[in-house]
DNA sequence: AAAATAAATTAACAGCGTTAAGTTATTTTG
DNA sequence: CAAAATAACTTAACGCTGTTAATTTATTTT
């Protein structure tokens, strides 16, 4: 079976090599812009030659997407575990979720704000996205359990923080011509302002 | 200049009866999914008419996003007119905001969710969405007079409350399968926690 | 070495946004 | 009232797009 393992790893590295040339050319022009020839082009291969590893362009996106955002989830866990102050967690937590929203517009678009196609419903509550939401309900709970909070409604908290801080990175991928004030400021404010309303 | 102006009444018919064919189009089945062809049909004229009107395709979106946003910010200052405390005329604001969301979600998807081609440069400064957060943007200006609130730079604080209201918004347009706490207890919770995290 | 299988390609389809040229209908002019 | 001018609209076409089916090339198994 030695064989068979080579072929597959062959097959898998093609496949790794695909996902990195789609992402760079989506983060760098957009998905819609990106045409599969363009990404068969960059990689020296033909334009079919991606269907056998993809269902399709949406899928494509998808799996980055997903291979993604579990970097995401670990990189909040990381930054998390950099402090033992509960309410210090969560405020790092969620500037690391805004922050990976930033420098990830094309993948953030397409798991938080685009629907993709019916094919496949897999939706938030399956993708690795929740993995990171989950990681910021862990701190809020540590926080009630700390009495820091004004009630201890954890999954009421948790979803409220998540409005604001989807809110904040959403429209600042969106509205790129609206004349937003200082960004990192922005970002800072709505954040404090989330803590602070939600503060004991 | 009868027959002129009889002309050009014609032309401006046809002109909105493009933009409420492609509105309607566009709700339902979403920008990228709705070509000029489609458009044309459902009108009975040919494709190329509504270059006439239009210069291109994502300048057909941008002039029925420009109508919703004359519509929201009519809207959003009827409802503050029913109040004379600033803080409750901002309250009810964000309400009417998120309100107006949630019951053309559709329309709101368009304008605020849906990723739009990036050549879609508007000049803010002259559109109907500056006039909709004019008006967010008056209301706080009257607490930050009133000493109401706990800085006065009025555009940081009326940014991070749009943040705050889309965030919820498109929260609960777009991942509606999501297990959210209760509807109404949620927004109530964002609207609270954003003010509570404003005031003075 | 032959057969089987996997991997990648070529050719093609139907549809897209958009432009240029041509046609029909309306209005203006002499 | 007819001719010229203009406005309104259509036809034909270009170069793209995502995707499928059939086919060729390369590798592995027998």
């Amino acid at each position: 079976m030695v064989s068979r393992n080579r072929q597959e790893s062959g097959k898998e590295n093609l496949r790794q090599e695909i996902m990195d040339a789609a992402r760079e050319l989506f983060v760098a022009e957009g998905y819609a812009s990106v045409s599969m020839r363009k990404i068969a082009d960059k990689i020296g291969y033909s334009p079919t030659t991606i269907y056998l590893y993809f269902r399709d362009k949406s899928d494509l996106l998808h799996q980055i997407c997903e291979q993604t955002f579990a970097h995401l989830a670990q990189n909040i866990k990381s930054i998390q575990q950099l402090s033992d102050n509960p309410l210090e967690k969560l405020r790092s937590g969620l500037r690391e979720y805004v922050h990976f929203g930033l420098k990830n517009p094309s993948q953030y678009e397409i798991v938080f704000i685009t629907p993709l196609p019916h094919q496949f419903e897999s939706d938030f509550s399956e993708s690795n996205g929740k993995v990171a939401f989950d990681t910021m309900r862990d701190v809020v709970t540590e926080c009630v359990l700390d009495n820091l909070l004004k009630t201890k409604d954890v999954e009421l908290i948790s979803q409220t923080l998540w409005a604001g801080i989807h809110g904040i990175t959403s429209i600042l991928i969106k509205h790129e011509h609206f004349p937003f004030v200082e960004r990192d400021k922005l970002i800072d404010n709505v954040i404090e302002t989330l803590i602070a309303g939600t503060r004991a």
